[in-house]
DNA sequence: ACGGTATAAATTATCAGACAATCGCACTGA
DNA sequence: TCAGTGCGATTGTCTGATAATTTATACCGT
């Protein structure tokens, strides 16, 4: 007795329709073939064939426009967490896993931000801006805003663009319990950003190791088994 | 003159649904009222309904069973980076960066696994058993899609399931670099794989974070810079 | 009376065809 | 030359119908 799941038509045209663009290497503005030929194309009709590109646009994979056409989008992670953002039903039975993938993103990632540091004075320069931003910052929510970007900014310096948008994901997934925390169990953050920075600055990878990590650490035990 | 975009009908069902569930505090699982229900009940047809419902079914928020009805459902990390592959950030990243990418998410995985190795002898059994698949196949094309599973099944040790997506994302985009390889190219993978489960096994993860460091820095040196 | 089976109802999945709205562009007229 | 107009192409939306699937119910045999 095997679980067959009915495969959907609009899942295969999903597919297929991002292998299209794959395949022909095709880039965001590039222009797809109408509706019709592409259902044509695909062996199927015109609404199974819309169904899978309306469900694409909504990640911004496709754009249409009335009169104009399909053309090829790019996944805009802002959009993304809009859909997602009110939260009705994210996933959170592995608050663990999902911090220990931050600690180990974050982590791989300095061996690389301190080389980009020793090459670019004003890595260092710009990350301090922003930990100064953070201690003029008395509201709790710029705070989160902050904090989001600072480790945004320190993974962006890495100049590893897939960690940055692996994180900016996993953000979503965090947003939830943010909001729970409280304005005191941020406060020691600040300089532990100071401390991992300055370490980075002087080519001390391990001990800005040590740092990050007792800092996301920090947040695990306020986070882990809440009931 | 401001640019007016004519609101679409589903973008708005799509805002309306998202209400609903928040407004009603729906739970996954919870059901919803029948397509044609809720089309009266937005004012829309049938058909703008479907397409917003089906949108928002590929990011999970709803699922939809023939004969059953539509319920809330669960987003899970995975589902979403499943169609990630369009962001900027891998569509126009450098192999250089990928492959770091991977570096950072394979070598940080490895304590995990070490870990795992420890509670649970059958992770270094069924490790061990693809590097014997892998002995006992001639098939370059076989021979690649073992290589695949092998980082996949180390990953998948971890017990960090994000990662394991992360991977899945990062190896579309080494699909074509490696069919250009040579059968020759691919011998010594073989025996790094079985140094590496042996370093983990015997708990020494440092050793085992040079062997696969070791491992994927050869096949860069066969994929940088072609041209 | 009970268990299993066949039928019916409810619901989504998919299709076909039609018309409206919108955009781009060529064509025309001054 | 240039502004305006109309036409074709394309997506947006609707109506209606049929197939596929699951769940519940009624029926029948023992």
């Amino acid at each position: 007795m095997t679980a067959i799941q009915r495969v959907k038509i609009r899942d295969v045209v999903v597919d297929r329709l991002k292998k299209y663009i794959t395949a022909g290497c095709l880039k965001p503005g590039d222009r797809l073939p109408n509706e019709t030929e592409l259902a044509e194309q695909f062996g199927v009709s015109r609404l199974s064939l819309r169904e899978a590109t309306k469900a694409l646009e909504l990640f911004g994979i496709v754009e249409s426009k009335t009169g104009v056409g399909l053309t090829v989008g790019t996944v805009c992670l802002e959009r993304v967490t809009e859909h997602l953002g009110f939260h009705p039903a994210l996933q959170n039975g592995s608050q663990q896993q999902l911090l220990d993938t931050r600690v180990v993103i974050e982590i791989g990632a300095l061996p690389y931000t301190a080389k980009r540091m020793a090459d670019d004075p004003k890595v260092y320069e710009s990350l301090c801006k922003r930990v100064d931003e953070f201690r003029q910052t008395r509201d709790l929510q710029k705070w989160i805003e902050l904090d989001i970007a600072f480790h945004r900014d320190l993974l962006h310096a890495s100049g590893l663009a897939p960690l940055v948008a692996f994180n900016d994901l996993l953000q979503i997934f965090f947003q939830r319990f943010r909001d729970s925390l409280k304005k005191a169990d941020w406060m020691p953050g600040i300089e532990a950003h100071q401390r991992i920075i300055d370490a980075l600055h002087n080519q001390d990878v391990a001990l800005a190791t040590n740092e990050l990590r007792q800092h996301i650490e920090y947040h695990k035990e306020r986070m882990g088994a809440p009931e």
